[in-house]
RNA sequence: GGCUCAGUGGUGGAAUUGGCAUACACGCGACACUUAAAAUGUCGUGUCCUUACGGACUUGUGGGUUCGACUCCCACCUGAGCCACCA
């Protein structure tokens, strides 16, 4: 028998299983389904690296084992190929981004392919394939259509760096995540998806038995849709008596609504603050006595970046308006109007009554700028604490030192009310629900619920990505207008499910149309609306899209009217075809429809996700909303997408880091590869730790993993040459303990797999194969059950090992040879022997107090009686009681006996 | 600041329900093979005391519960990830 060289059998196995295709996936077979997917790359100019492998070897290694356990498998790859870095080295090459993208894919497609992936590539599928942003540009119209995408005018996000607006999922720290720049806010034009219509759906079902995913991420889910729960309240504004002639104001505008969340605590309100975004100063214009000061102020916020006006450490500032008060509707005190950039524009009303008494952000404000602090939630506990934190601060002259931080903090807790007129002496729970229903009554507030995600910013004004089907008729404008009067827009695009008639009952526009006037959906049936190719990559910078220079593609026929119309140039984020690519798989060819319905139904849910947790926030959010929206439509069949989702750990470089360009320590799977083979890769990248820790790579890893393997090599010229399978009456030493080896093993391998515990499966392994080597005579079939369940983490070595049994089978019966004539993947996964799995005898552990003295041979089931008998018989054990009485003794069958000679107090 | 998770040899890490701490591997040391080196093999390898036999200590720190704690409880320290003036 040659020498093991990895490459060379490497090499030739992927040939053959190419070939023989017995990977392919079968759709609508008999037997039951397993859909492995793994988050696919991105497939930039650097290639891959180990990082990306590590997930892409767990997803094989589970395949190949659900394979050879009788399930049919799909397990496909793709390209999320728009993107910024395509665009922005075409910018710089004058290439174009479809080239350099194809380039790079057949790179990482033969990475991928020496790693030995069993990836059905007939079903390869990628984003910027126009066959494929079809049903991208599809599932937006579907959108547009329900009212779901609808344009906004608000702020958003820019980035003067990338020239683009982003979505606040693709901020880190108020930066542009991929570049770090600060983003400034920019009121403009943009296709925003109503992402929070789904909020409550997308937050309660993350707690469905059925969706086995972490906790991390599901946690960072929970956090990011940030649902809390309030009551919105009107504080009337009062105008100084001085000032009145100017009455033109509008009614709806003489109310200051703010959120909260702890209504409970609005007998403590001293004062109200509203964000510089707030539409109260520029309604009340004529009013505030102090204006110049305020507009100064409000500029200056302006000009903040939002990394300046959430800075840690930042001091609260503001500037009171002067001229008007609010009235707490509770109390029908006067307070007076803030304006302050601690209070965000963009989340709740805007606007915040503030209780300094119990919130730490106001007791900080109102220190600075001497406001009253009023007191109106003590905790049950501490009835006793003083009436007002004013008290605190006299008593401690002022001086605010950590202790009486505490005692303010614990205020802000939920407790007994105190100053609060009738709600006085109730629970914060109870009062709320009081309070709101007074308010409701009353018609100046009402419960509401806020979320911290918004919704999802859909429009960028760049090149590489999916054109809208949209186009923009100013005939069909006024037409629509004259119908959105008879839309209640909010109502129904919440409810849009019951509209889907609309269209039918009224007017040939569709619900998106009426609601955003002008708009126009391109047709289905002419999808997809292909990127025209263009001259120049360059972003405009001034918020238009490099397409809108291409005049003979932007004007187009309006398909309503058949006027003179202009397409939308901006194109969809680069999240876009990600967050449907899954159900793409399933039927990658069809040109009717996005998928068949039978094959949707027959291999939706996904049964295992694995990718970065990086994309908790992000894709996956994306991708359950879309899946939720094609549910909503009938396009799916199940509510979720994935059903069991792990992340993969970070691998960092040897050196700590992050593996980075910049750093120039970045491993290539190629390379260890062209040293160790790749089979001991994806040994290592499974053993190196916990799957979904961060780990750095080690550049002798693999080296152990290369010694395992040798030894397996001539493992096989043992149990060639010996030719000896297992039986009862064979009289091969300790066949009876090595059998119950094998099954312990095919067990605790089997498990691991299943609940990617990759590490242990393989330290496992190694066990078995060093008590095989420790063998004088290594029976054939315990060998073969070793390979099999090997072969999911080193399938080339098993797949030539296995075939020199063909070999060996030559001259033996039919069978046989027929047997090992099949790939080792045609083989069926092992199965243990539950009673083979306990061992028959152990080492019966002696402690005296709990203190380990003495470890005697004994049978597994050994009796406790016996067990004492044994012990006190040990010399060790004489010795260490020394003549004292056993007071007590403990017993767990099969492990350990305790004797207990010290005093014990109260003996049970 | 909030939430989530973690802390075990020189290194990556194991350890069912509370029941033998340090599995498996890397590294290191000694020896064998070799002219030599690499590769490979054998043995050893938590720390301290002891020539040895043997003993003491040991899972971030301090306390608690228990016959018995890496595991459970309390307090603290350190690190990682996510969110972060979200009212």
């Amino acid at each position: 028998m040659q020498k093991y060289n990895p490459q060379e059998i490497e090499n030739k196995w992927q040939k053959i299983w190419k070939k023989s295709g017995i990977y392919k996936t079968k759709d609508l077979a008999e037997k039951p389904k397993f859909y492995a997917l793994d988050m696919f790359p991105y497939p930039s100019g650097e290639g891959l690296h180990v990082g990306h492998t590590k997930g892409y070897t767990a997803t094989d290694a589970v395949s190949r084992m659900k394979m050879m356990q009788g399930f049919n498998i799909l397990h496909p790859m793709g390209w999320d190929a728009f993107g910024l870095p395509a665009e922005n080295y075409a910018i710089k090459n004058k290439i174009h981004p479809r080239i350099s993208t194809e380039k790079n894919i057949a790179v990482f497609k033969k990475q991928l392919e020496k790693i030995g992936f069993i990836y059905d590539w007939d079903r390869e599928i990628n984003t910027t394939d126009p066959e494929f942003y079809k049903w991208t540009q599809w599932i937006f119209l579907k959108m547009f259509e329900k009212g779901l995408a609808y344009e906004s005018d608000e702020p958003v996000n820019w980035c003067p760096s990338c020239k683009t607006v982003l979505a606040n999922e693709d901020l880190e720290n108020g930066a542009c995540e991929r570049c770090s720049t600060q983003v400034v806010q920019k009121k403009m034009k943009q296709w925003v998806l109503k992402m929070t219509v789904y909020a409550d759906r997308l937050l309660y079902d993350l707690d469905k038995k059925d969706l086995e995913w972490e906790e991390l991420i599901k946690e960072q889910q929970r956090n990011w849709i940030g649902r809390s729960e309030g009551a919105v309240v009107k504080f009337k504004v009062q105008i100084s008596k001085f000032k009145v002639e100017v009455q033109s104001l509008k009614l709806e505008n003489n109310y200051i609504e703010v959120f909260t969340t702890r209504l409970d605590t609005i007998f403590g309100c001293a004062y109200c603050v509203v964000a510089p975004e707030h539409l109260l100063v520029e309604n009340y214009k004529l009013q505030i006595t102090n204006y110049k000061e305020v507009e100064k102020y409000i500029i200056q916020a302006r000009n903040k970046t939002e990394m300046e006006r959430t800075a840690l450490a930042k001091e609260k500032t503001g500037v009171e308006l002067k001229g008007i008060k609010a009235i707490n509707p509770f109390t029908n005190e006067e307070v007076s109007v803030w304006v302050a950039d601690y209070v965000l524009g963009s989340y709740g009303t805007g606007a915040v009554m503030a209780v300094p008494a119990h919130d730490e952000r106001d007791f900080e404000f109102a220190k600075k700028y001497d406001l009253p602090i009023k007191k109106s939630i003590i905790p049950p506990a501490l009835s006793e604490m003083p009436q007002s934190v004013n008290d605190v601060l006299a008593s401690s002259g002022g001086h605010l030192d950590n202790s009486i931080r505490i005692k303010i903090n614990c205020f802000t807790e939920d407790g007994e009310l105190i100053n609060s007129g009738k709600y006085t002496g109730l629970i914060s729970r109870k009062a709320r629900e009081e309070m709101i229903k007074w308010l409701e009554e009353k018609k100046i507030g009402k419960r509401k619920v806020n979320y911290k995600m918004r919704d999802w910013v859909f429009s960028r004004q760049r090149y590489w990505g999916e054109p809208f089907p949209l186009v923009f008729c100013p005939a069909c404008k006024k037409q629509a207008e004259s119908l959105k009067f008879k839309v209640k827009s909010e109502k129904l695009a919440e409810n849009f499910k019951n509209t889907t008639n609309y269209k039918l009952q009224t007017t040939n526009y569709s619900l998106g149309e009426i609601l955003n006037p002008g708009w126009i959906a391109v047709s289905g049936k002419d999808l997809p609306v292909r990127l025209p190719d263009v001259e120049s990559y360059e972003p405009t910078g001034t918020g238009e899209s490099p397409l809108a220079n291409i005049k003979e593609w932007v004007n187009v026929k309006c398909p309503k009217c058949g006027g003179a119309a202009k397409r939308e140039t901006n194109t969809m984020p680069q999240w876009a075809g990600s967050s449907w690519y899954y159900l793409r798989y399933i039927d990658p060819k069809n040109k009717k429809v996005l998928v068949d319905k039978d094959k949707e139904k027959s291999w939706m849910p996904v049964d295992l996700y694995v990718g970065g947790a990086e994309h908790a926030t992000r894709h996956l959010l994306y991708a359950r909303f879309w899946h939720k929206f094609l549910y909503d439509i009938g396009v799916v069949s199940v509510r979720e997408p994935f059903k069991k989702l792990y992340h993969v750990g970070l691998i960092l470089a040897p050196d700590g880091r992050k593996m980075s360009k910049r750093w120039g320590n970045v491993i290539n799977p190629d390379d260890v590869i062209r040293e160790f083979g790749a089979d001991s890769f994806r040994l290592y990248e499974m053993f190196m730790g916990p799957f979904s820790q961060a780990v750095s790579w080690n550049t002798k890893g693999a080296v152990g993993m290369r010694r395992f393997l040798e030894r397996i090599w001539q493992l096989n010229v043992k149990c060639q040459m010996s030719n000896v399978n297992s039986n009862p009456n064979d009289k091969i030493q300790n066949s009876n303990k090595l059998e119950r080896l094998v099954h312990q093993t095919i067990k605790k391998v089997t498990e691991d797999i299943e609940e990617f515990k990759f590490n242990t499966a393989i330290s496992a392994l190694m066990i078995l194969a060093n008590e095989f080597e420790r063998q004088e005579k290594t029976p054939k079939d315990y060998y073969e059950k070793f390979l099999i369940i090997l072969a999911p983490f080193a399938p080339h070595i098993a797949e030539e090992l296995w075939s020199f049994f063909a070999k060996a089978a030559d001259d033996k019966s039919p069978e046989n040879k027929n047997k090992y004539q099949e790939s080792i993947f045609e083989q069926s996964w092992p199965k243990y022997d539950p009673r083979l799995v306990s061992e028959e005898e152990i080492e019966l552990v002696i402690q005296i107090n709990g203190k380990v003295k003495d470890r005697i041979k004994a049978a597994a089931d050994i009796s406790e009686d016996e067990a004492k008998k044994l012990a006190l018989e040990s010399e060790k054990i004489k010795k260490a009681i020394d003549g004292k009485g056993v007071k007590k003794v403990i017993f767990v069958k099969g492990r350990i006996i305790n004797l207990v000679i010290k005093f014990i107090k109260f003996i049970k």
